[in-house]
DNA sequence: ATACTTCGTTGGTTCTGGCAACAAACTCTT
DNA sequence: AAGAGTTTGTTGCCAGAACCAACGAAGTAT
């Protein structure tokens, strides 16, 4: 009952077909390997000579390879299929308030080469050094890097590439797509944070996310960023405002002001900033440098009653918001992101009492799940960018 | 960027390339109509061959027709094309806790015949007397009708074409779908009734509405529902339970009891219910038989200040739950629904108001835009049930 | 009148999936 | 050990649909 866009509606060409079943093809590889061709034209009810072909050439693009024979079921043995994964294929750019992270990763997701370093204010001045580090990692030649994925904490136009504003920096419509690729010349693609993060978690996370066709990623770092993903696509709203559920209001009085300038946001009372001037203040130390979120979530687990209440502090509140996402969503999972996911045994507990609390009425609630993209989920949310591309349906339909 | 679901996936077979541009071909010649073959190839890039052949098949099933030869534009003038409205096509039946309203309609829409009777609590007897105005209905021979869509307030599985739970007659687990398909042996949509007025908005309502890709439908009537559509599609959450924004808590001491036994939800502040029992207070009138919301808006209409100022108070309250979903979702519009609309004069700037005062931060606003649905707008719900599937894309991609 | 446009149709081409037959490779029974 | 039966992957042919070029029909402009 899905009402197409005449506008962009896209008619069927001769190619559509292919196009169409060499995805299914490529995800039933990417989802089930090591899997045959017989399988998966079972699965699909495609007949084994259309998948033959599409395996031929999927193999010729260098995005499938055999792996030999798997065992016999009473008759020939099939021959198995997996993603080929060698080489790089992805360059990831994840820019933070305290760091830029640079890495190229296969088309797994495995990330090959990285490179960090802290974020300069300036845009020129930090946009410069990104390109020089994407043309060290594109001169070491180990793959076919195809795409650029960047992610920014702030309001992007995904379609245009252009970052309409990043209230740390105070950027304001910076033309980051065009920026990079008129120096490197490959295609670059943009997004938010918290939504890059959720293509990620949709795309390589565990099953109980990547299965799931509709939840909400929390992403919890220098500000609290969400995304929200409606039947296995990245919802944005108009002009790409949904998501800014950082500012929803949520009380008053918050530990420090919102990167908009206000103390009533989620953003204020959950993000790590607002972790940071808590545990400082119980703690009685003044010296802001001296410490950041990772050493904080360090020290809670090695068990200083003090970092321990300033997290467990931030989970209430982030369990406050979530719960007002999950009153209105009905989604099925939450994702929690961001470095706090490591004390997540800590905070498990608050997390989800503040949850069900707030949940009434028998409506159905949801789970509760940390990220397991591992340590930098930004990253990851970067190369998905470009990986996702790469599975992602090519038909709007 | 969209996942498929494996589990569902179609596969693209060779007739799906003409489901899809038969498809497209459709809802041009519906939403511009007249218009010809060649601007339609024009506007789709398909070849003007494809366009006579796909125009050929759609007039042999009787959807299109040739309404002679429009103007010049230097050469042979073109054969012009519009919808075949002909006879009645759907049969819609609209349940709430007041009536049944029980109609036919043609292909754009329009209302053939109609009936309507007070809804009996007792679900065997209120269907049975369906079952027998459809029968009639269809012995009128008026059409070839191709299928009957049915909505219900309530949580409704429209897979199954079950309905789970109606709170105000305590109805539970009714296979409605299946009760009526296997009496009268023609196809049997169900679905909430928020829902459908929102699918109904989406292909019938004005162009603000059914261009939108993202929208919000409240639907104020005995109770207060909510239909999200994203992307040309309703969004419905996991076991359907997303829209249920109706329990909401916005506030304590509702007038009247929701549906769901509480005093704090949004629909306890704002819904006909409730305006009824405010202007009762305020009238100092008892009689609760006496007057129903449609007297009262006739009222307030006539320039009656109690029963004005009781429907602003109902636009005041709603207003409160709207601004709450355009902070969360950011929708191009928001469409009211429900009798009130009928007094959009008297509430408008009330609901307005509200709504600014609550949004912030310069993130987007929406607009806020009555129904232009007609009379019943849970009746032309229910007709879209059946008349969408005609246009709706076949393919899920 | 003549040249030029635009529209809709027609016949042939190409691409793609569907189908059936087949060889290869393996298991199980006799 | 031989043969029957299964499963896998390939090959050759068919049918459906879009693509393409050419053409007649119906207008307009010079």
């Amino acid at each position: 009952m899905r009402r197409l866009d005449l506008k962009k509606a896209q008619a069927a060409r001769l190619g559509t077909i292919r196009d169409i079943n060499r995805q299914i093809v490529l995800n039933y590889v990417r989802e089930r390997e090591p899997i045959s061709r017989a399988e998966i034209a079972r699965e699909t009810e495609l007949q084994r000579s259309t998948v033959s072909a599409i395996v031929d050439c999927l193999i010729g693009e260098g995005l499938v390879e055999e792996i030999g024979a798997g065992e016999s079921t009473g008759g020939r043995r099939p021959t198995l299929l997996r993603l080929r994964t060698a080489g790089a294929i992805a360059i990831g750019v994840a820019l933070t308030p305290s760091f830029t992270t640079i890495a190229t990763s296969d088309l797994a997701g495995r990330v090959l080469r990285q490179q960090s370093f802290p974020t300069d204010p300036d845009p020129d001045r930090i946009f410069g050094r990104v390109i020089d580090c994407i043309q060290v990692f594109l001169e070491q030649k180990d793959g076919a890097i195809e795409g650029i994925g960047v992610n920014l904490p702030g309001l992007i136009d995904p379609s245009t590439g252009v970052a309409i504003y990043i209230p740390y920096f105070k950027w304001r419509d910076l033309r980051i797509a065009e920026m990079i690729s008129s120096r490197i010349g490959l295609p670059v693609s943009v997004d938010n944070d918290a939504n890059s993060v959720a293509l990620a978690e949709l795309w390589f996370g565990r099953p109980e996310v990547s299965n799931a066709r509709d939840f909400i990623l929390v992403l919890a770092a220098d500000g609290v960023g969400t995304g929200i993903v409606f039947d296995g696509q990245i919802y944005r709203g108009e002009r790409g405002a949904a998501g800014e559920f950082g500012h929803m209001i949520i009380g008053t009085h918050a530990p420090v002001p919102c990167s908009c300038g206000n103390r009533d946001c989620w953003e204020a009372f959950s993000s790590e900033r607002a972790t940071i001037a808590r545990y400082l203040k119980l703690s009685g130390e003044t010296d802001e440098a001296r410490i950041n979120f990772k050493e904080l979530v360090d020290r809670a687990l090695a068990g200083e009653a003090n970092a321990g209440k300033a997290l467990v502090d931030m989970a209430l509140c982030l369990g406050i918001g979530i719960s007002n996402l999950i009153v209105g969503f009905s989604p099925e999972v939450v994702v929690v992101s961001g470095e706090i996911t490591r004390a997540w045994r800590l905070i498990e507990d608050s997390l989800k009492q503040t949850i069900e609390h707030s949940i009434r009425r028998g409506l159905p609630s949801a789970r509760i799940l940390p990220s397991t993209l591992g340590e930098d989920p930004t990253l990851m949310g970067a190369l998905s960018l470009v990986l996702a591309s790469k599975f992602g349906s090519t038909v709007a339909a």
